[in-house]
DNA sequence: CCGCAAAATGTAACCGTTTACATTCGAGGG
DNA sequence: CCCTCGAATGTAAACGGTTACATTTTGCGG
C-alpha cells in the first residue's frame, strides 16, 4: 500500500556493466520514458527536436530495448517456433532455410526444435514454446491425426507442413501431382509395366505418392497393378530389398518408381549388383531430388521438392494467421514439384510381348560407366 | 501515487481464451502467488498437501508460465543463439542438430539465424537477439579477426565456432592434426609425391589444413612442396580446375589430397574425364566426410568431421560460460577428426623413377566399375 | 499452557516495456 | 483577455512472473 517511489533512475545495483534501459535514456534525454518509447517505436507524434534528442541519448548509452520487457507488455515475441521431426538432414535444414530468409525480412526470429521420436515428445517441445513464440511450423509427416488435433487446441496459430490434415492451415508437396507427372513421363518413354516402391504407411508424404502412382496405372489400362508394387520404408536398404524382388518378377516390369530418392538409390545398387543394366534394361526414378541424386551413377531422374519454398510459403501463411486471427481463414496451401530428368531413365528396350530373360545372368559390364556425372 | 488495487485476480478483459496466469492458479488452490512459484520451480520449501493442490488448480487450468515474464523476472532466457554463415547444407545442420540434442537436455531453447553474407549483417543480427538469448555460438570461418572481436564487446557469452580464435572461447576443428593424420596415411600406403589444394586463403579451416600439408611435406624431405600446390575455393569446381592442372604435372604426384570433400569430388570428376584411373594411378582423398562422399565412385577416402560434436561441445562450453561468468576462464577445445578409409586411395602403382608415362591415353575404363559402392 | 525457533506462507517491490489517460503548453478566435 | 482546442509530453497502471522480507503456523521443550 505504499506509494511506490521510482527508484529507477538512480543507479542501482550497478556493479557489473548493465544494460542501459528506457529509464536511463529518459533521464539522459531529459523527458520521460513515454516520449523515449514513442521515439523509439515512431508510431506517435514527437516534435522532431525531442524526436533527435532521444535518438542522440539511446545512441550514446548503446541503448537496446530489453525483449522480454516488451514482449511481456505487447504479448509478442516476433519469434515463431518450428518443430521438426528430426534436425538432420539437407531436407530439413532447406526448410528452415526458406523459413530464416522469410522471417528475418519481417523481422521475425526463429526458434528450432528437432529430433522428437515421438509424438508426446513434440507437444511436450510445444508447450516450453509457449509464450516464447506467437505461431509456430510444425513438420510431422509420421504422425497420426490425434496428435495433430491436439496441437490447435494450443490456442497459438500453427501451420502444418506435410502432415495429413483435416483441417487447418497447411501447406503440402504436391505429392500426387508429382507422382502423376512421374508416371506421365515414364509413360511418354513408352513404359507401362511401371512397378513401384512405396514408403511408410502412415506418412502422409508416401501414402499421396502412391495414390498418384495407381491413379495413373489405372488410367494406363495396367494389369494387376498390386503385383507391382512393393513395400518400402523410405531408407535406402528397404530400397535394395524392393530392387531385388521386383526385378525378379516375371514379367520384368521396365522401370521401377521409387516414391523416395534415398529407396531409389538403393533400387539402384540391388539391379547393379543383380547385373541389370539402368537405363538400358530398367528405368529407375525416385522422389525429392536430394543432392546425391546427382551424384549416384546413372544420375537419377526424380521429382524435385523445393523445400525452401516450402518453408517460404509455411511463414507467409503463419504471418497472415498471426497477424489477422479474426479474418483468417485456414488455407491448405500446395507447393508444385518439377521433374528432373537425369540418366537413370530411358525408353524400354522394345516392347518385348512376353520376353522372357531367363535368369539375370552375369552381364553386368555392358554399358559405359556413367562417369564424370559430377555436376 | 495512488496505492495500487489488485485488480489482477477478477476477470479482467477475458473477452477470448486468454491464457491461466499464475494469479489465477493461486486463487484455484487457495494460496499466494508466491506459493504457486514456489512450488513450480521446485526449490523451497513448502508443505506436500499445499504443492499438491496447487499442481491440481494448475493442471486443470492448463496453466503454461509466461515466459517472457519469467525471463524479464529473473534476467536470463533460457535460450541460446545460433548464428551461422548460411544455414544450407548438411554441414550446418548437423551442427545445429548437436546443439539442439544438448540444449534441449538442459532445458534450453535455440534461436537459429543464418544466411550472413558479410559481418556487418551477421553483428546485425547479434544486437537484435540480444536480450533474447543468454549466449551466443558463432560460425563465421571466413570472417576476419575484426568483426570477431567487435562479438566479444556486446557483453554476452560468445563461442566461435571455426574462426579465427585470437582470445575468448571457441571450438574448432582439428583441422592441423587431421591433414597430418591424413599425410601420414597417405605415407603409410608409400605416397611421397602427394599434391595438394588449397581452400580460400581466408577461410581458418582452408589455412590449417594448408599448415598440416606444409609440415608433414616438410617432414618427409619432399621436394619443391610449393609446386605442388594449387589453389582452390572450396567448390567442386575448383577442384575440378586443381584436378586438370595437377594431372599434367611431371613428374606427376601420385596421390592428390584436396583440402575438402567438394573439391575432392570436382578432382575426381575431372581424372575419370582424363582417363586417369582412380586409385590405381593416382590416389585421391577429402576432408570432412560429406555424404556425397561414399557416393562418388570410387568412394572416397576422407577425414571425418563430426559436426553434431562440435556443436554439442560448443553447447557444453557456453553454457559454462553462461553458468558461471566470474569463475569461466576462456577456452579453446579441439575436436578431433577421423579417418576415414574408402576406395580412392591405394598404395602408388611402383615406386617408378621419373616413369614418365606419356601423355594421359584414352585407358579409362580398365578398373572394375566401383557399383554396389551405396550403403 | 507458554514461549520460541523453524517451517510455511503471504505481501508487495521489482524486472523494463507499452499505452490509456491526464496534464501542460501555445495559438487562435471571440 | 479569456476560453477552447489540439499537439506534445508526462504519469502510472498494466504485462506475469520471482523473491526478499514480513507474517503466520507448527512443533516441541519446559
Amino acid at each position: 500500500m505504499t506509494s511506490r517511489p521510482d527508484v529507477r533512475s538512480n543507479p542501482r545495483r550497478r556493479n557489473r556493466a548493465a544494460a542501459a534501459t528506457i529509464h536511463d535514456v529518459a533521464a539522459r534525454a531529459g523527458v520521460s520514458v513515454a516520449t523515449v518509447s514513442r521515439v523509439l517505436n515512431g508510431k506517435e507524434l514527437v516534435r522532431e527536436e525531442t524526436s533527435r534528442h532521444v535518438r542522440a541519448a539511446a545512441k550514446s548509452l548503446r541503448y537496446v530495448p530489453n525483449v522480454a520487457a516488451r514482449s511481456l507488455s505487447i504479448r509478442r515475441s516476433q519469434t515463431i517456433g518450428i518443430v521438426l521431426p528430426d534436425v538432420h538432414g539437407e531436407f530439413f535444414s532447406e526448410v528452415i532455410r526458406g523459413i530464416d530468409l522469410a522471417a528475418r525480412a519481417q523481422g521475425y526470429h526463429i526458434l528450432v526444435s528437432g529430433s522428437h521420436s515421438d509424438p508426446a515428445q513434440m507437444l511436450g517441445v510445444v508447450d516450453t514454446m509457449r509464450g516464447r513464440v506467437d505461431g509456430l511450423v510444425v513438420m510431422a509427416p509420421d504422425v497420426t491425426l490425434a496428435p495433430l488435433d491436439e496441437l490447435r487446441t494450443r490456442a497459438m496459430p500453427v501451420v502444418l507442413l506435410n502432415s495429413a490434415t483435416p483441417n487447418g492451415d497447411a501447406i503440402t508437396i504436391d505429392n500426387y501431382g508429382g507422382a502423376r507427372a512421374m508416371m506421365r513421363h515414364l509413360h511418354d518413354l513408352g513404359h507401362t509395366r511401371i512397378a513401384f516402391v512405396r514408403g511408410p504407411q502412415h506418412n502422409a508424404d508416401a501414402r499421396e505418392r502412391l495414390r498418384g502412382y495407381r491413379h495413373a496405372m489405372r488410367g494406363m489400362a495396367a494389369a494387376s497393378v498390386k503385383a507391382l508394387e512393393c513395400g518400402g520404408d523410405f531408407t535406402e536398404e528397404s530400397g535394395f530389398a524392393a530392387g531385388g524382388r521386383l526385378a525378379a518378377l516375371t514379367p520384368r516390369p521396365t522401370a521401377i518408381f521409387a516414391s523416395n530418392d534415398s529407396m531409389a538409390v538403393g533400387v539402384l545398387a540391388s539391379l547393379m549388383a543383380a547385373g541389370v543394366n539402368v537405363p538400358a534394361e530398367m528405368s529407375v526414378v525416385g522422389f525429392d531430388d536430394i543432392p546425391i541424386a546427382r551424384y549416384v551413377s546413372p544420375s537419377l531422374t526424380t521429382m524435385r521438392v523445393d523445400m525452401a519454398e516450402l518453408g517460404r510459403c509455411a511463414f507467409a501463411l503463419l504471418l497472415d494467421a498471426i497477424g489477422n486471427p479474426a479474418v483468417h481463414a485456414p488455407r491448405h496451401d500446395r507447393v508444385a514439384t518439377t521433374l528432373v530428368v537425369r540418366k537413370s531413365c530411358a525408353a524400354p528396350k522394345t516392347q518385348p510381348k512376353e520376353n522372357t530373360q531367363p535368369h539375370r545372368a552375369a552381364r553386368g559390364r555392358k554399358r559405359v560407366p556413367e562417369k564424370g556425372e559430377v555436376s
